[in-house]
DNA sequence: TCATTAAATTGTT
DNA sequence: AACAATTTAATGA
């Protein structure tokens, strides 16, 4: 695929209401703040759109004000691995910028996005002088430990009804994705290619999560009734 | 604002 | 993969 639109992408200033969808925002002073949001800059990614690839030197702290990403890597076959979907209020690949190295995934718009980002020295100054920052990206960090290890799980569950309600928990994740809410936003195909499933059969396993009273189907999204049966039920195996 | 039409998404085979 | 049914978005009077 060669959409790699990135480059020539058109970077605005963000909007009040785009910065609201910020979630590390107000956990700043005000002076800090002030300094954030001047350097701030949001883009429209176009399904499709490569927002950072592998091996490109890091230029900024990236996260997702609306829309869907995802986040995979390539492996020698030049086949591709899905790790994870990105959905509003994520932030994502603080490590590599911690580090100044160059990105090790590629992060692709699932769908029409609204991507801001972070130039990476102010993300360096924040990490310098501001607590509240540091406690965000500590927590960030641990969050995503804890998702990583339960990615593994699911790669080997063989369930495909156990597995969408994983990746469902994973997705409403409150913490690393403060600005999904009650609704997802994604469609049952767009869902299929994170799950790595058929989009028949995602569809046959919300309609059984539906059934369990633990989601809600809607078009377009998904509505989360139940969290915890999400994360922690167990399905018999007789079918 | 409303009615019509096109496009997107879902449900099913 | 294909198809019909349903929902939303776009268009224009």
């Amino acid at each position: 695929m060669n959409t790699d639109h990135s480059l020539h992408q058109r970077r605005r200033p963000p909007t009040a209401q785009e910065l609201d969808n910020i979630p590390w925002l107000r956990l700043l002073t005000s002076a800090e703040r002030a300094r954030a949001v001047a350097d701030l800059r949001v883009g429209d990614a176009l399904a499709g759109d490569l927002v950072c690839r592998i091996g490109r030197p890091v230029t900024y702290w990236f996260g997702v004000v609306e829309g869907l990403l995802k986040m995979s890597s390539d492996n020698i076959d030049g086949q591709s691995m899905t790790f994870t979907g990105v959905p509003p209020g994520g932030w994502f690949g603080e490590g590599t910028a911690l580090k100044r190295e160059s990105y090790r995934y590629n992060i692709q718009a699932l769908r029409k996005s609204v991507v801001a980002g972070l130039p990476i020295d102010t993300f360096h100054q924040l990490l310098d002088r501001s607590i509240g920052f540091n406690r965000f990206v500590m927590n960030q960090l641990n969050e995503r430990l804890g998702q990583f290890i339960a990615a593994r799980e699911i790669d080997r569950m063989n369930n495909p009804d156990l597995r969408v309600a994983r990746s469902l928990a994973a997705l409403f994740n409150p913490v690393l994705y403060p600005g999904v809410g009650d609704v997802l936003r994604i469609t049952q195909q767009e869902l299929a290619y994170l799950v790595g499933l058929s989009r028949q059969r995602v569809n046959e396993a919300l309609c059984s999560l539906q059934a369990k009273e633990m989601i809600r189907v809607e078009y377009g999204g998904l509505r989360v009734l139940d969290p915890d049966a999400l994360r922690s039920s167990v399905f018999d195996k007789a079918k």
